[in-house]
DNA sequence: ACATTATATAAGTGTTTGCTTATAAGTTCA
DNA sequence: TGAACTTATAAGCAAACACTTATATAATGT
């Protein structure tokens, strides 16, 4: 890897809400409108992150019917650091659980 | 360590410039004519990634007659990860040593 | 005192970033 | 076929970024 590879890798995870995004995806993966329940962000906003997580190669996506389901990419070869580097930040205020419990979480057949 | 305090440690980081320099400091202390020597950068540029460094608590800075050395601080809670991710980016073409061949290592007395 | 050396700061500039609103494209289901 | 839903993209904008040149500040050595 080398320098401007590891910029490019630093810039994607170097934003708060992507952060966010990431450490939501360490539990399980989740599609767009998920996102839009879980971080107080427009449906565009987050689209555009999740573009930029997936260049940098961080997530992947699977189409399924009308939803994106973005997964982290376990394959890539910083995968063991960046889960490191998410344990180090605190539990999101808004779980995935309290999706479930308001019937928001997508269940694609 | 809270969402926005590592946006700022990885922003620091993520500049292929100042990963350079942080490979530098990996070794040895420097100051900042010597790293004019080692990339090509002006002084203002090089002082101004400095200042962005000490801001987010990457390195220290040591007043020395006229010169500044510079070092790696240690004492930052993600210093292992930060030395674990320079020594997966390749050594640099310019070496301190050439420095040293060339009499331009600067010692302070 | 004065010239030299090392560094920091200021001001200006082009590019990138992270958002916004508007809209297009694709899927599902009545 | 058409309405509802999910997602992606386009255009526009303010702020941040990484540099540049010019200059200020401070220490050293004659």
């Amino acid at each position: 890897m080398d320098y401007l590879q590891m910029e490019s890798y630093l810039k994607a995870i170097g934003d708060h809400n992507r952060m966010l995004i990431l450490k939501y995806l360490m539990t399980e993966s989740l599609c767009i409108c998920e996102f839009t329940e879980l971080i107080d962000m427009t449906q565009p906003a987050i689209s555009q992150h999740m573009r930029k997580l997936k260049q940098a190669e961080l997530v992947t996506e699977e189409k399924r019917g009308r939803w994106t389901i973005w997964s982290l990419n376990i394959r890539h070869p910083l995968y063991p650091m960046l889960i490191h580097l998410l344990s180090l930040l605190p539990e999101p205020e808004r779980t995935v659980a309290s999706l479930v419990a308001e019937g928001k979480k997508v269940v694609c057949e």
